[in-house]
DNA sequence: AAAGTTGTCAACCGCGAATCT
DNA sequence: GAGATTCGCGGTTGACAACTT
């Protein structure tokens, strides 16, 4: 059948914006709301393709957008997270407040991955550089985390049980990261979400509740919620 | 000062998933 | 149910800036 294009390409600017354009898709925006994405240029009297101003507004324009440097707190969440989801950008960047997919992964690539690398770790594994030999050895590989029922509770919980190679099949590759705490569940329906403390210490927001820095007084394993992926990464992997 | 190299990041591309007809 | 359309994601590119020689 053959793939459309996403767009009209003979009439269409490419490259970067220019004030004008960026006035024009704010305001747009503004009056309109977002979405809608293909019609939006020729609504908006712009010409260019819903794709580039989709991606104008949500890596650039957005109001809730927090320019500037990352924080050492940022970085070190974005490693965690990385650790755990992978080059999951868009699912790390809902973890981070006003921070873009896109603005995560080109830091990734220009800043995170460079200081893994001088600390000895490798930015892919999170494993030291020098355990990469011995430890890609046949069987060791990347450890990958299903879902099962757990027949035997009596709640029926799905637990994050079985360990397996193959990401397919409802599994998701997932590095090992010894120190977060990947106990996940997740709860039918009909039981109410555990509430989300406020009070949380950094160290417990990333899951390290056992961690020696630990300096907030929640750290029940049982309810432990590690920044809502209890649910989000199981959304994602359903 | 000029040329070459490296780093940064906005933007593009292609694909798969989701949704619509 | 099948095909068409739209959206969103991750990988990659390229222009520009900063740095080095």
């Amino acid at each position: 059948m053959g793939r459309s294009p996403c767009c009209e390409k003979a009439h269409t600017n490419k490259g970067a914006w220019t004030k004008e354009e960026d006035d024009r898709l704010i305001a747009y925006i503004r009056a309109h709301g977002e979405g809608c994405w293909r019609s939006l240029p020729k609504s908006a009297g712009l010409l260019r393709c819903g794709k580039s101003c989709r991606l104008r507004w949500i890596n650039y324009l957005r109001p809730d957008l927090k320019r500037g440097n990352f924080t050492p707190q940022e970085d070190e969440l974005i490693i965690k997270l990385h650790s755990l989801l992978g080059n999951k950008w868009s699912l790390i960047a809902g973890r981070l407040a006003g921070r873009t997919d896109n603005e995560i992964k080109n830091y990734w690539n220009t800043h995170i991955r460079r200081k893994l690398l001088s600390r000895g770790i490798d930015p892919a594994t999170h494993r030291p550089l020098n355990q990469e030999q011995s430890e890609l050895a046949p069987a060791a590989t990347t450890t990958t985390i299903s879902f099962k029922q757990d027949e035997d509770h009596e709640d029926n919980k799905t637990v994050f049980g079985e360990i397996n190679k193959d990401s397919k099949g409802g599994s998701i590759s997932i590095e090992r990261c010894p120190d977060l705490n990947l106990e996940l569940t997740i709860s039918p329906p009909h039981q109410p979400m555990i509430k989300k403390s406020s009070s949380l210490c950094f160290d417990c927001s990333l899951g390290l509740q056992n961690s020696k820095d630990c300096t907030c007084e929640i750290n029940t394993a049982a309810g432990y919620d590690f920044m809502d992926l209890k649910t989000s990464v199981l959304d994602y992997r359903s």
